[in-house]
DNA sequence: GATTGATCATAC
DNA sequence: GTATGATCAATC
C-alpha cells in the first residue's frame, strides 16, 4: 500500500494549469490508487470524496484555511460531474449564507463574487469509469457577471428583508439559494418579518447547471 | 429528465 | 456546532 502523497502547493496558475491538464483522462480510482486514498464505495456516503481527491491531487491545502483552496494564488478548486454529452449534471455550491451580514454586503465584497473570482472546474464523467475531463481556468466574464449580480442582489435583498421563509430555490436565473445543513433540525438565526429574528435552516448560494454548462461549453483548451 | 429540498463525510 | 467538500433522492 502506497504512503499518502502530498504535494507542495503550484507556485503560479500556469503551473497549477499544468497539473490539472495533466490529470485530464484519468479515472478517479486509478488517481485514488496513486495517492494511496480510498473512496467510499457507497455513492451515498461519497459525498464530498471527489472535491477532496482532486485537492490532493493538485496540491490544494485541502480542508486547512478559510479561503481560496490556491491561496496564494487566489484560485477556488470545484468538480463538476458532467454526462456523456459534457454538460453538468448538477448545481455547484458556492457558498453560505450569512442571514444578517449580507444587509450589509454590496456585489463587489460579496462573498459569492470572491468565490467566483477566479475558478478552476474540473469536470468529471458522472458514468463509470469517472474519468477526468479537461479542466478550465475560469473568471466570470462582463456578461456573467452582470447575470450574478443581479441575482445576487435581488435574493441577497430577500435574505436581508426577512423574506428567508418565503425564499425558494426557484428563484433566480443563474444563481439561487437552497438548504445547506447536516440535517433538517439545524437551525440558524436570521432577519424576520416585523423586525422580529426567526429561526431558519441554513441556506447557501448554488450556481444553477445552466450557468456552469455555459462556462464548460465556452472556453476552449488552453483559455485558462 | 430536470429541479428542489435534504442530506452525507471529514476536519476543527 | 462551524466550515469545507458536494451529491442524493423525492418531487415536479
Amino acid at each position: 500500500m502506497p504512503v499518502a502523497l502530498q504535494l507542495l502547493p503550484p507556485r503560479s496558475t500556469a503551473e497549477l494549469a499544468l497539473r490539472a491538464e495533466a490529470l485530464t483522462g484519468r479515472t478517479l480510482s486509478e488517481l485514488a490508487d496513486a495517492l494511496g486514498v480510498e473512496l467510499p464505495t457507497e455513492p451515498k456516503r461519497a459525498k464530498g470524496a471527489v472535491g477532496q481527491l482532486i485537492e490532493r491531487a493538485l496540491g490544494a491545502c485541502g480542508g486547512c484555511a478559510p479561503g481560496p483552496d490556491f491561496a496564494a494564488l487566489g484560485v477556488e478548486l470545484k468538480t463538476i460531474p458532467v454526462g456523456a454529452d459534457g454538460r453538468p449534471r448538477e448545481s455547484t455550491f458556492v457558498c453560505t449564507i450569512a442571514p444578517f451580514e449580507i444587509a450589509y454586503e454590496e456585489w463587489p465584497s460579496s462573498r459569492v463574487r470572491a468565490k467566483l473570482s477566479c475558478v478552476l472546474w474540473v469536470p468529471i464523467a458522472l458514468a463509470p469509469p469517472r474519468r477526468i475531463q479537461r479542466p478550465r481556468l475560469w473568471r466570470p466574464s462582463p456578461a456573467q457577471e452582470r447575470a450574478l449580480r443581479e441575482d445576487w442582489e435581488e435574493l441577497a435583498g430577500l435574505v436581508a428583508t426577512g423574506a428567508l421563509e418565503q425564499l425558494t430555490a426557484h428563484r433566480g436565473r443563474v444563481l439561487q439559494v437552497r438548504p445547506k445543513a447536516a440535517h433538517g433540525r439545524v437551525r440558524t438565526l436570521a432577519p424576520g418579518p416585523e423586525e422580529t429574528p426567526l429561526f431558519a435552516l441554513p441556506r447557501g448560494f448554488y450556481l444553477r447547471a445552466r450557468f456552469t454548462a455555459g462556462i464548460l461549453a465556452d472556453l476552449e483548451p488552453g483559455c485558462g
